[in-house]
DNA sequence: TTGTAAGCGTTATCAA
DNA sequence: TTGATAACGCTTACAA
């Protein structure tokens, strides 16, 4: 049998409730005892289980997260910078993987709760059938958004500050002499897509650069490979292509070359979301980062703060990292 | 308060034993009496607490994986072929991230034994400093080592079968022409990359490639990139560079790209994993594919199967994927 | 087949 | 400050 509390209060001879006081620090405790406690304890190897623990006080010290596709490499660097705060608390991350499935995501979100997660971080796989089951878990236990969002709803979220985002990079993109440009997005229900699309127009207006139809399609590198197709069915390319997330971004990339259009020489690309791979592109993606870390501690301070407050969404800033696909003339 | 499953009991008319086993089918239960239990849970829209179910039974439905740096592309492939297998049994999956630090991962170790999880899986970040903590927590939970395993240990293992890679990248490689070939590598105290380098030698004489003194360094894009300023130092180059990972081969392209050497014109790379970004690269890389999804199958089979078995390290077999940066000279 | 009651390992309440 | 005792919500002997 594993070694229990009992234990560790019958051989420093104590009750039970003391040595839990002891162990937990939850009330006061004699000088002599709190050591005799402990070193039993330390002794007898006793290691508290969590399980128990949690029954009792309702805290589970772990927090729940889902996010859409893990294989997206936006999310494993959110993952790594949300698990970093969490471990200096000693709390852990339930991690779930929608598989781009709001009946999944539903699954899984109810499946975090009743295991009694402290709180939740969903990055939701669609604006519209992610939102009822999102909004009804929210009663139960805090909930967060990040990345993405819901639509119509009342549930804090936390991301990158998308206006900044496309206001950095069209301001980049005049500065390096383009006039024209096009955006290539997504048709997704994904609210990031959505709000880069809105946003495009506007940002790209402010700073005198003339826009076409933006070109939609599905969220991967193949649609990238794809719409350097469609555009050149259009005629005359744009001076910049500018694309709603890296993945796009290295597809275009990969199909201007096999077109044998020169990057930057006949038009300049750019991404979003700096996911590690931008850096080796070839030429280098310029794009814009998210502060991955930032947005990790602000989704748990959300979630850590007491309840009842307003709801709350926090768009953080991003930086412009600029390479060679905009450059080098 | 929530609905328990003595508001269901309370509701169906009956006790509070006979409502559980209506609900887990543990044992029969009247067919009346059944389906009165569950439409009362339906009704109230009761939801299992998962946590005293596990504090009853020991078993928390919750596997627990530790991986050294989920941002390193292989494991989210990896982490999503797991939450696959087990979303499917209505499990989860705990995941930590041990920072590539053997300190860090023995606190996530017990941090998640402490949570009872029915099992561990553990890619270890270091032969040697990983040994303690592992097969000290192999006696408590199922471990189950995945993709790198620790030195001297009687711990279950699934990975890659690294030589048989070996031999269809070396075979490859004769049978395009290559006569000499180096291996560029790591010093790190990761097992997989030890074990490719000890077999690259044997695996290259037995095609009849002459090798140069492997090439070692740190983990990652940067090493490649170095690697080739090396490599251009020794003098003439190889006609194939094998790399172990498929990271370290998009630092050697980008780095053989800038010092103006076509690939794959004058020398042939590989790299290894297919880390989804493989074959984007420029040019496309052959690389060896890992069978991730048959890898976390016989993950979760060696930590479902009963206790006391001998110790089993299972290869699965990679499959040869063959891109542009060893053909189309 | 059903109900009663014990107990999983903790922590919180209440007296002492 | 300490100890006995009752929960937390569920499952499972054991009895009926």
């Amino acid at each position: 049998m594993r070694v229990t509390i009992r234990d560790v209060a019958r051989a420093a001879g104590v009750s039970v409730s003391t040595a839990s006081r002891a162990l937990t620090g939850a009330r006061p405790v004699g000088e002599q005892i709190a050591v005799r406690v402990r070193d039993a304890a330390t002794a007898l190897g006793y290691r508290q289980n969590r399980v128990a623990s949690a029954l009792r006080t309702q805290r589970t010290d772990t927090i729940g997260m889902v996010v859409p596709q893990i294989s997206n490499p936006f999310y494993p660097v959110l993952v790594e910078a949300i698990e970093r705060c969490l471990g200096d608390d000693n709390r852990q991350l339930l991690l779930c993987d929608a598989q781009r499935d709001a009946t999944v995501e539903s699954s899984r979100i109810h499946a975090l709760a009743d295991r009694q997660v402290d709180g939740l971080i969903v990055a939701p796989v669609s604006t519209v059938a992610s939102a009822a089951a999102l909004t009804a878990i929210a009663g139960e236990v805090p909930v967060v958004q990040v990345d993405r969002s819901v639509a119509d709803t009342a549930l804090d979220w936390v991301g990158v500050d998308d206006v900044a985002g496309l206001r950095l990079l069209t301001e980049h993109l005049a500065e390096v002499g383009a006039r024209t440009a096009v955006l290539v997005g997504t048709v997704s229900e994904s609210s990031a897509g959505r709000t880069r699309l809105a946003e495009f127009g506007p940002a790209a207006a402010r700073h005198g650069l003339s826009t076409a139809e933006p070109l939609l399609g599905a969220y991967g590198v193949e649609w990238g490979v794809r719409a350097v197709d469609q555009l050149r069915a259009r005629g005359a390319l744009p001076d910049a292509i500018v694309c709603v997330n890296d993945e796009i971004a290295l597809g275009v990339l990969q199909g201007l070359r096999a077109a044998g259009i020169s990057v930057p020489g006949e038009v300049v690309v750019t991404g979003f979301d700096d996911n590690g791979f931008a850096a080796l592109a070839d030429p280098p993606l310029t794009t814009v980062r998210q502060p991955h870390q930032q947005i990790a501690a602000e989704c748990l301070r959300l979630l850590d703060r007491p309840r009842g407050g307003p709801t709350r969404r926090i768009a953080l800033a991003p930086s412009l990292i600029v390479r060679a696909s905009t450059t080098l003339r």
